[in-house]
DNA sequence: CGCATTTGACCGGCGC
DNA sequence: GCGCCGGTCAAATGCG
């Protein structure tokens, strides 16, 4: 299966950290458009077709978050690969009690035409939202990463604009690789 | 019986 | 300061 992303970045792709996923550019220059993922339960529809980056609505605006469209280019993010969307930045500075530090959460959205929309990526996922929102008729459901010490949320809504749509949104970077299933 | 899901309550940020 | 709004919690319920 192919997914199709548009608008994104390599080290975005890669944040997305879906187990198995393999990038389709080999260059590290050629932005990334496209790869693949392995046989999962998308029975229902045949790629995945991100519109467009959808940073700059507020709906998608993740609290604390650098408020800079284009933050992906400047973000000091290595192309090596996963690189930490955390900041456990804290140098020297000893017994501070302060504990508060920069902490930058990957996001990626991408829409998905399918008629269902719960879409196994390969990660066990535990609901624990769901919440009509004001721009459409459609409820936008929480979800979390079951996996213990696993930071990574998601949230799946239905395009208001075209039903046949599903927008996900991921949030964060997996602490572990496989799937959880 | 042990889990995930459900669903209203709760909470914090922000704009007025 | 209040109310809207998006996000999370948690108790009850459902499901395997």
């Amino acid at each position: 299966m192919q997914v199709e992303l548009i608008g994104m970045d390599n080290h975005n792709l890669h944040n997305i950290n879906i187990p198995g996923a393999t990038y389709g550019a080999e260059a590290p220059d050629t932005p990334v458009s496209e790869y693949t993922v392995p046989e999962r339960n998308f029975e229902v529809s045949d790629f995945f077709e991100l519109d467009e980056w959808i940073d700059e609505d507020p709906a998608f605006v993740v609290p604390g978050y650098p408020q800079n469209p284009g933050y992906a280019a400047n973000e000091a993010v290595n192309s090596s690969g996963i690189s930490s969307g955390y900041h456990e930045g804290d140098s020297s500075t000893g017994g501070g009690s302060g504990r508060e530090k920069t902490e930058l959460k990957e996001k990626v959205a991408f829409k998905t035409k399918s008629e269902i929309e719960i879409l196994d990526d390969g990660f066990k996922w535990r609901k624990y939202g769901k919440k009509m929102v004001k721009n459409s008729p459609n409820p936008r459901n929480y979800y979390k990463c079951s996996v213990e010490g696993c930071p990574v949320k998601k949230r799946v809504e239905r395009d208001k604009e075209d039903p046949r749509y599903v927008v996900t949104t991921y949030e964060g970077i997996h602490i572990h690789q496989g799937p959880q299933n």
